[in-house]
DNA sequence: CTGACGACGATTGTATTCAATCGAGGTGGG
DNA sequence: CCCACCTCGATTGAATACAATCGTCGTCAG
């Protein structure tokens, strides 16, 4: 096993019940722990320096979020997605992400405009570095400010899911696409700072419509890469 | 069958760790525990009749699917649904079931055919006897099935949350509309029947906006019944 | 040699117990 | 009379200990 979300926690400090979930997705997102692999309570629980009781607590919602799967006395093991999977995520993702953005246009705040500015700066600095796993992650929350500042719950909370799984199954991919992607992005800032809903929607659908094509072109096997 | 969602474990035979999530969700959802209202981890043990600690992880299950809330020391309230974003759930679910039910058609098998069937009869005889919760959970689980059937496990699993949650939403709503919806579902299973894909999703979107804008209509506030 | 049966180890599920934190009510001072 | 502080009860968070269940290996009959 390889050490990478590894007990950050240290000697004293416990780690928060959500922090620890976020970690552990993080983890699972980075591909530390594996598809496929079992999590054992106790080996988590020494691997982020907890009990077993809130590594359970937090693998019941990474199981609820679709993360991991679990069975009663079968333990808990890191699902695997599949290519059909991982179409359907941008398939459905194509359908939400034009719709949150319409209604951020109208909606955003000045805080998440100006979130997203840093965001976008954030990305191009990390395009610079060369820091392709940042990169992922603010990428994923790029599209979750997007789709929180459209003001529905409701899709704040599908799209943060799917941006998330989407992270995951693209993990270290595209670095050709990222100047595009984030050049995008600054196309889709410009659209709602403007509040202009019909622009926005329409940059968004093309965004995710170059990601999915992009993927399509180089998709040999997403997750399956077990060694 | 079971009684409002009391000790039904009886005296011995402890509930299953899903199964208590389910039976958590079901009370939420038929309005047992009240929106707002504050859920002791103390007295849900009691009330179904198990530990602390099972009734913590299904907590947090029901915490990443959006129907209740904690924060650390503050304990958990069921969360509460205004009205914008019961349009939000309706505006969503309006994109992702005609897609589902698209793809229910032509990936479909036998057994979802006739588990479908077997809701629309079950739903015909719940509407004869006019038992109204029933429905209301039978009509969930006939668009959780077609979500099933489009063989995508992502929408499977968007239109299961939105399902729930619309339920609740609706929680003891329409009867007068119970008609109407249960003859397009009889319509929506001809069309998967049929393998038309086109037409499931012209008659799923219909029935969408039919339930849209009969909410509409008689909305005067969803969830806000705060005594 | 092969198949099934049974006991052991490992792991999950649960309960009990203890520590940490938050909110409410009372008390003293201004 | 009002406000700040503080103590105390209640509740959540976590750790340890125990019970239940599953997979696996060894053994034995056929």
């Amino acid at each position: 096993m390889e050490r990478a979300g590894a007990p950050q926690a240290g000697p004293r400090g416990r780690i928060s019940p959500q922090a620890l979930c976020r970690a552990i997705r993080e983890d699972v997102i980075r591909g530390v722990h594996r598809p496929g692999s079992r999590l054992t309570e106790e080996s988590m629980a020494a691997r982020y320096g907890v009990s077993r009781v809130p590594v359970r607590e937090a693998l019941r919602a990474l199981e609820a979020e679709g993360f991991v799967r679990s069975r009663p006395y079968a333990g808990i093991v890191v699902v695997e997605l599949d290519d059909a999977e991982a179409e359907d995520l941008l398939e459905v993702r194509a359908l939400l992400e034009p719709l949150g953005a319409g209604r951020a246009a109208l909606r955003r705040t000045p805080e998440q405009l100006g979130r997203l500015k840093e965001l976008v700066s954030l990305g191009r600095a990390a395009i610079e570095d060369g820091r392709l796993d940042e990169l992922a992650r603010l990428n994923s929350r790029f599209h979750e400010v997007i789709a929180a500042a459209s003001g529905s719950r409701t899709l704040s909370r599908l799209v943060t899911q799917l941006s998330q799984k989407i992270a995951w199954v693209y993990s270290v991919d595209l670095p050709r696409r990222a100047q595009d992607s984030w050049r995008e992005h600054e196309e889709i800032v410009a659209a709602v700072e403007q509040g202009d809903p019909e622009a926005a929607r329409a940059v968004v659908a093309r965004h995710i419509a170059a990601a999915r094509s992009a993927y399509r072109r180089r998709a040999p096997g997403p997750a399956d890469d077990r060694s």
